[in-house]
DNA sequence: GACATTTGTTTCGTGTACGAAATACCCCCG
DNA sequence: CGGGGGTATTTCGTACACGAAACAAATGTC
């Protein structure tokens, strides 16, 4: 905010309900879209993920693959638990440190990312390159600007809930 | 974010993903904090949600309760009843149409509304604030057209089946 | 007024998704 | 050598989240 608050107005609200509004129908939708496809190929949304993540990058520890995934280790267990019973991938403990668990695919796996040719949240990637390259430079630094104030308030500790300058 | 060490990737490639990654964080980020703030009083996220909607609104039926959190009815018929065990709100029949549901606050549940607070995605809307008018204004024109794409992408798809065009 | 169709909600089965606790293994300090 | 503190993964219990099918009330058609 640059000069004054001005008490609420309606239409900046509603700008900013608006936008969480959009990123949320642009994640869930996308996702949803992920999902459908990745079925054609009897996979799942973050099945697909992890297929295309070891595809490209080779093997991954089970922390390394959530933390790309963005989610818990411990949803990751489950992904990988019915992916490896469905032969699509395998768990090798690693040598040189007995408690990570080296993740890759499968000859099985390998060839299934071959044949898939849609990438994760594919939907979200094509209505990118509509935009022009100055119009995706300025939304980069805008969303990066965003993160940067979540990341701070949650650096800031679980203190209290929006305890704020009300007002 | 990513664990591989991107140096120096051409930049456009990196830029488009750079956003998906961001959209995620964000989106993911703020339902983690939600959660963890909305437990503070016995409640889950989706839950803060509903109580939050009814709250505003007064009372819904099953389905515009569940547009209006993009979710699937049969979730939210999940969340309402274990609403409705813990006594936080009640379904009503509808006398005009008795196949609907109408969803209603207990005074239990108005009394936890006042009580909290906090709003649904509130770090999202905290980190808004912190651009300038111009800026989110700038956002919102951008998401929106990645919004518009990404809907007629969707419009696009669904010829094939017939899935309910929804504008 | 009997029928098929549509619309609103629930049921069911599967797959995330999370936090907390348990487990296994690493490293370091003494 | 031994224990303490830390990291990597799994287990467990709960709550979404989805699609498909079941169900019920409303509406259209004749």
């Amino acid at each position: 905010m640059s000069v004054l608050p001005s008490a609420d107005e309606p239409e900046d609200k509603a700008a900013f309900d608006r936008i969480v509004e959009t990123v949320i129908f642009l994640y869930t939708e996308s996702r949803r879209l992920t999902k459908e496809q990745a079925r054609e190929h009897d996979l799942t949304g973050p099945q697909l993920t992890v297929i295309k993540l070891l595809a490209g990058i080779g093997e991954l520890s089970l922390t390394e693959l959530s933390d790309n995934m963005q989610t818990r280790n411990s949803t990751v267990t489950g992904i990988i638990d019915r992916m490896e019973s469905a032969d699509l991938v395998k768990r090798v403990r690693s040598e040189s440190d007995r408690r990570v668990v080296r993740i890759r695919l499968t000859s099985k796996g390998k060839s299934l990312a071959r044949t898939v040719t849609i990438e994760p949240m594919a939907l979200f990637r094509e209505s990118l390159e509509s935009l022009s390259m100055q119009e995706s430079r300025t939304l980069l630094k805008l969303l990066g600007k965003l993160e940067q104030n979540v990341r701070a308030s949650l650096a800031a500790g679980s203190r209290a809930a929006s305890v704020d300058p009300h007002d």
